[in-house]
DNA sequence: CTGAAAGCGCTTACAG
DNA sequence: CTGAAAGCGCTTACAG
């Protein structure tokens, strides 16, 4: 190799015939500037090992100085992978989707990522083949699976088999732990529980959430089990399911406040059927907290806009989206790691409990 | 050209190595088993009319037969442009992003687009560069602009600076036909405002959004114009500007209800601010609506959460984010046609006015 | 209406 | 530690 200044060997180019810095240079470009070969460019890029320092820097300065980014379609060409992960969600709330994107935004951000949404509906036959057609048309490098769809085993099943990374945020472990971010509603709702006891109440309710989802299981077992703790059985009468919504929420409260004998405080599965106790005690004459305490779950938007404002069991959304995309970009061992600083919810007290009366 | 045997040709290959449809062909194999050229294949794949009928049908036969879609990246690196379009926002309210979402989801289904997402805090002064990295570095197709950036003109001279296409979502017309969706908001603070008219209300008071957003500006005067319309004039100190927030709608409600003499009604410029007249509402007693009517403006869930359920001004913005997105996608012609089936805001009446008292 | 050549901007073997 | 060749799967000129 013919001997090469090692000073000052980057010219300043005359910078900015326009006022963007320029940003139109391939890999040739910058090889030829720092006098290397593409490949060696192609080596500090992907951050090999196996370039020499100096010459490392010399490639990273003229990068610099151009603003220069590799292509990210021709690394995807030649890669058979993309620089894109994909978001797979089956409806749930506004609120939560938004936040967890902003978490999983937070995680790649400057990271050359980007994120791609797919809402899906996991009712429809079709559903798994849609994600699958989603994941191998635009080679994601990864998908985060977002309750309810991450408790679908079948759909975690597919992705293995396409061999496609993935990572599912849900309450309780239900794959390997690289691969999972546990939200342990089961400890949040234990919480509301002890809460309600430590206030002295001792006739309490329950509005669950449909049984077919996981995370309302989870949070009627931490609830339940926490009241037993204490020594505080919930008769089957005082356990309604109900589906996760506003409606049910209404119907579930109108059953449970219908008659004299009614609870002294509700715990309601999710905020929205919260908001439906809520507007059947304020519709009836019942006021919050004096004759009836209501904690929700979730801590949506809609707790603190409600009068009075509910207390609810906060998840922390945006740091489970953020760890779930971490988790896709990084090495299995630390994917472990991030998955053992895992997420806990816990109760936001605000002004819809209070002693009972009695 | 040697004559080809025009009946049968495709024969179907042993269908299903695995129980996938294979998916791994490339134009190569589509051209050789539809015994053209690559470059025909092209053709097809890119809807070109200079394909022969019949050859088309034998490549589409043969594409279909095999399940094959064109690598997006290979695509993405020949045109230089990705099929990917970008949605850039700036934090409205959650429901309202993921409508937007929904909407353009709708729009490009089935169409090999996908939907990469955007968040960006226009107050920060980076963001523009921020959006300009984001539509270079991906290349992006196009870009859809939502409220409250779609309404900076610094934005979208940049984009146009940079040649990448854009549609914006605003309340009134801010650049050419074949990139707005306008959403007319001031008729549909029109028609509360002649709602509220037409139950007898006279001593009327406005809470307004921030007036440096462009909707809040329109909200009001179409609130306002139409009131006048009606012979009913609105003073000064029963019009507050608020900043589109709850807690901003809580302080404005103090003020506007304060004293003996209030309002018989109220408009809020959203219904985040519309809550914060319930709580101050509920917490001084007074009953909704029997002492005070409110409207809102968004009708986002929150509306029907509330009790007694809010009417509000329903913006369909699923319909504007899959219109934005079919601009994206489509001729500039038919782009312009889009627009003109442009949307419009209607009154969603509930629960939350009546007749003045008095 | 159809095709052979060159190229988009990267990376993967393979050498050295 | 570094490089020359071939290739990823498409498209753009250019011919015919």
């Amino acid at each position: 190799m013919p001997p090469r200044k090692k000073t000052e060997r980057i010219a300043p180019p005359a910078k900015s015939a326009s006022a963007v810095p320029g940003k139109a240079q391939t890999i040739n470009d910058i090889a030829r500037l720092a006098e290397v070969s593409k490949k060696t460019v192609s080596r500090v890029i992907n951050q090999s090992p196996l370039v020499h320092k100096e010459t490392r820097d010399r490639v990273e300065a003229v990068m610099r100085e151009f603003n220069y980014t590799p292509d990210p379609f021709a690394r995807g060409l030649a890669f058979r992978r993309s620089f894109l992960i994909g978001m797979v969600y089956d409806n749930p709330t506004a609120q939560y989707i938004v936040n967890m994107q902003y978490g999983a935004l937070d995680a790649i951000r400057d990271s050359g990522f980007e994120l791609v949404v797919h809402p899906c509906d996991s009712r429809s036959p079709g559903y798994i083949d849609g994600v699958r057609r989603f994941v191998q048309q635009q080679k994601l490098h990864g998908v985060m699976l977002v309750p309810r769809v991450s408790e679908d085993q079948a759909l975690a099943d597919m992705l293995a088999e396409i061999d496609c990374r993935y990572s599912r945020i849900a309450s309780v472990s239900l794959d390997q732990a690289s691969r999972m971010v546990i939200t342990h509603d089961r400890d949040g709702a234990a919480e509301a529980a002890d809460y309600l006891q430590s206030l002295g109440h001792r006739d309490i309710a329950l509005i669950t959430g449909p049984s077919s989802y996981r995370s309302a299981h989870e949070r009627t077992a931490g609830f339940v089990e926490a009241l037993a703790k204490r020594g505080i059985e919930l008769p089957r009468e005082r356990v309604v399911e109900a589906g996760y919504t506003f409606e049910s929420g209404v119907a579930s409260a109108e059953r449970l406040l219908a008659g004299n004998q009614r609870p002294t405080a509700i715990f309601a599965g999710n905020d929205e059927m919260a908001a439906g106790v809520y507007k059947v005690a304020l519709r009836a004459g019942i006021s919050i907290p004096q004759e009836l305490s209501v904690i929700g779950f979730d801590d949506s938007p809609l707790a603190s806009r409600l009068w009075p404002a509910l207390s609810s069991v906060r998840l922390p959304i945006r740091d489970m989206g953020r760890i779930a995309a971490s988790m896709l970009l990084a090495e299995p061992a630390a994917a472990s790691a991030l998955a053992a600083a895992s997420v806990r919810p816990h109760l936001i007290v605000r002004d819809s409990c209070q002693p009972p009366a009695r």
